[in-house]
DNA sequence: CGTGTGTACCACATGAAGCGGTACACATAG
DNA sequence: CTATGTGTACCGCTTCATGTGGTACACACG
C-alpha cells in the first residue's frame, strides 16, 4: 500500500471528518514511527507539499507548526524541516493518560461488540505483531532524496 | 469519582473539543458497559436530561439519535427510551478495524513517547484491570430509580 | 382531555477549517 | 549585491458542524 518505491508518504483524505492539517500531522508521526523517516531527514517544502496534495500552504503551515510544538520536527528559518535528532516529547505524563483513556474506550467498545477480553487481548497481540514485521520491512538504512541537517 | 449514591451518570464539558451529544453518547455507552445501566433501565427523557445537563433538548436529541442507531437503547414514542434488551451492534466488522486503526495510533503514540512494546503492554494489562475491578465494584444487581421496560 | 414522550422543523449565532492572496525575515547560491 | 527558497504572519472570505431557542406534530397513557 505504498505509493511509490520508497514507502512514500503522506495521504489526505478532503471529505474526511479529521481536519487536513492534522491528517498531516498523523502521517508525518506515523512515518517516523516505522522508520520510513528518520532523524535529520528533510522534509517537503510548505509549497512544495501544499502542490502535492493540492491544497492551501496554510494548512500545511498549520501542521508544520503543530509537529513543531510536538518536537517531531525542527524548523530552520531559510533553510527548511527536519526530522529532529534528539526527540523529547512534551507533555509525556498527560499523553499517557491518555493513551489510558483511549484504551478504556477500546473496552467500551469491545463491549457493545460482543467481544470477551480474550478477543481483545488477541486483537492487541495481532495488530503488534502486524507492525512488527512491517517495520522490519519498510525500514530503510538512509537516503532518500532528502539532503540531511 | 461517582456523582451521588450510585455510579451516576452523564458528563458533559461545553468546553471540551468533542461535541456534546458525542459525549453524551459516549457516557451512555461506559455505563451501559460498566454494568450501571442494564438493559431495560429507563433513560432520562431528552427534556429532563436537557435540563439536567442545562442543555438545549436538540442537543439530548441528537445524541439520543445517535445510540439508536448504533442500537444501544430502544425508543417508544410516547413512553420513553429503553436501553436495548437483545443488543445487536451494526457494522461489526467496520467497527472492529476502527478499533485496530486505533491501536496503530496508540503505537504510533507509544514510539514517540519513547515507550516500548513491553511497557504498552504493561499499559493494557494495568488498564484492563482496573476495568475488571471497577465493574465487579460497581454494577449493581437492578433497580435504579427507573422503571422497567 | 391533559400531560409527557420522541421527533421534525425553522432561523440564528458561533467557531473551526480551509482558501486565496500578500507580505515579511531569514538563509543560501549565484 | 540580487534572486530564490524557506517558514511565518497576517487579512478577508466561504463553508460546515455545533449548539441554541422556539414551535409544532404524532403518539401513549391516565
Amino acid at each position: 500500500m505504498t505509493d511509490r518505491g520508497m514507502g512514500m508518504w503522506i495521504h489526505v483524505d478532503p471529505r474526511s471528518p479529521v481536519p487536513m492539517y492534522q491528517q498531516i500531522v498523523e502521517s508525518v508521526k506515523a512515518n517516523v514511527a516505522k522508520g520510513i523517516l528518520n532523524p535529520g531527514d528533510k522534509l517537503q517544502s510548505v509549497r512544495e507539499l501544499s502542490v502535492e496534495l493540492a491544497i492551501n500552504h496554510n494548512t500545511v503551515a498549520k501542521a508544520y507548526r503543530e509537529l513543531e510544538r510536538e518536537n517531531v520536527i525542527e524548523v530552520i528559518r531559510g533553510r527548511g524541516t527536519f526530522i529532529t535528532l534528539q526527540p523529547t516529547a512534551p507533555n509525556a505524563e498527560q499523553r499517557r493518560e491518555e493513551m489510558r483513556e483511549t484504551i478504556r474506550k477500546l473496552l467500551i467498545e469491545a463491549h457493545h461488540l460482543r467481544m470477551s477480553h480474550e478477543e481483545l487481548w488477541q486483537m492487541f497481540h495481532q495488530v503488534m505483531e502486524e507492525w512488527r514485521l512491517s517495520r522490519e520491512t519498510e525500514a530503510p538504512e538512509s537516503t532518500e532524496e532528502g539532503e540531511k541537517l
